[in-house]
DNA sequence: TCTGGGGTCCTAGGACCC
DNA sequence: TCTGGGGTCCTAGGACCC
């Protein structure tokens, strides 16, 4: 049984009551998002098992529909696994811009609402209507209004579960699916935790599951039970939060500020690799493609990450931090290629996957190297900007060839 | 069955500095 | 000459999420 289906097999909820004026933490869920969004476009498939997902020999399933879960298919099975358990399934490649726009369209009716809203994915959201209860109602009036307008403006059907806090709006959205809502009143938020299966939880997956389990430790109100300061010394800092998850209680605040974050792009070959002048051009490509989406994003990164797959799945990764940071292809290539060739030395096996990460991202204006217009750097930095738009008209292909032959400015 | 691509967070060990 | 301990940064790996 898969996580949603155990989360779902619960009891009557009815009982839990009305009351929810303490809830006023939102988690809306696209229902079969990606799915959904292609059924628009192909009425004559609503109703037919369907997946998205890459066709390829080594494509996994991203979304697929009700019908096709009936089958036991879900998100990230191997597509090959899937066709065994349901062969007549209708398979579509992902069209990741055409859910993007879906996205903006359903995020636009969600800004209406209120501000304080956290995106998690592009289709999902934990939205707080603390701040919106004045001007349009109580959090359960919020909810039917949302849901009807999303439905109206996009098409698609939404979830939502509205609770104390995020992780029981969560588990309650993901007891309302599929187009459904459901209210955790805040006295009855133990409750609702107390007999799900631990594994529900975000957070704990096999692994996490698995250490459980070695103390008897299989619902939710297991864990609740448990002393905190055991929890922490058992399972560490992550054992800690997933106590206070059992409890109802998020671990961190409402903080929806940009972050450090990364970058990364990565590619799994059609068959493992073993030649390390494929390797380098493919370094070169994905290196391309982060620095562009750093470039786009007015950031330098200051240290970069290799990521190196085996033909046997065991996977290595390193990584360099720069001297000066950088939002070039070639000097993320240049920085990495060492430890690529040097990997390749050191493991005697095809390569599976390659990825590149640019990380420690910070304001390519406060660097200081915007100061020093003459420097090489900023001339080759004004070259590729001048490549993206070459980019956008000839394609991806073209630039990474341009790349690979343009010389670096100051050789 | 044989495992995509884009992320986040945590841990642990070693280097280095004071 | 041998020895402490704390703080911080860097690196590698792993668990997990959508």
């Amino acid at each position: 049984m898969s996580r949603k289906q155990l989360a779902r097999s619960g009891g009557d909820l009815s009982r839990l009551g009305t009351d929810d004026s303490g809830a006023t933490m939102l988690h809306l869920d696209m229902d079969s998002f990606f799915v959904s969004v292609e059924l628009l476009s192909r009425p004559h498939l609503v109703g037919r098992p369907v997946i998205v997902g890459g066709r390829s020999g080594r494509g996994v399933v991203v979304s697929a529909s009700y019908e096709a879960r009936e089958f036991g298919v879900h998100a990230a099975m191997p597509m090959s696994r899937a066709m065994n358990l349901c062969p007549f399934a209708e398979v579509i490649p992902p069209s990741h811009g055409l859910y993007s726009s879906y996205s903006r369209q359903v995020f636009d009716l969600v800004a209406e609402v209120t501000p304080d809203v956290r995106q998690v994915s592009v289709d999902e959201a934990f939205i707080d209507v603390s701040g919106a209860v004045r001007r349009l109602g109580s959090p359960v009036e919020i909810t039917t209004q949302l849901r009807a307008q999303i439905q109206e403006r996009t098409g698609l059907s939404a979830s939502v579960g509205i609770a104390v806090s995020r992780v029981v709006a969560k588990l309650a959205s993901t007891r309302a699916k599929p187009n459904g809502q459901l209210l955790v009143p805040a006295a009855a938020t133990q409750e609702f935790l107390d007999p799900m299966p631990i594994e529900a939880l975000p957070g704990v997956g096999e692994k996490t599951q698995e250490g459980f389990s070695r103390y008897g430790i299989r619902l939710i109100g297991d864990l609740a039970a448990v002393d905190e300061d055991w929890a922490a010394r058992v399972f560490g800092a992550h054992g800690h939060q997933l106590w206070r998850a059992a409890h109802g209680q998020d671990s961190s605040g409402f903080d929806h500020q940009a972050k450090e974050h990364t970058i990364s792009a990565e590619n799994t070959f059609g068959e493992d690799i073993w030649d390390i002048a494929v390797l380098e051009h493919e370094l070169l490509r994905l290196a391309d493609k982060v620095a562009y989406r750093v470039r786009a994003e007015g950031k330098v990164a200051t240290s970069l990450g290799l990521k190196y797959r085996l033909g046997d799945f065991t996977t290595l990764s390193r990584s360099v931090t720069l001297s000066a940071p950088t939002d070039l292809a070639r000097e993320m290539y240049e920085g990495l290629r060492p430890a690529l060739r040097k990997l390749r030395e050191q493991r005697s096996q095809g390569v599976r996957l390659l990825g590149v990460r640019a990380a420690g991202l910070s304001d390519f204006a406060v660097t200081g190297r915007q100061a020093t217009l003459d420097e090489p750097e900023h001339s080759g930095r004004e070259a590729e900007v001048a490549l993206d738009e070459v980019r956008r008209r000839f394609g991806s292909e073209a630039i990474s060839q341009a790349s690979l032959l343009r010389k670096r400015p100051d050789a």
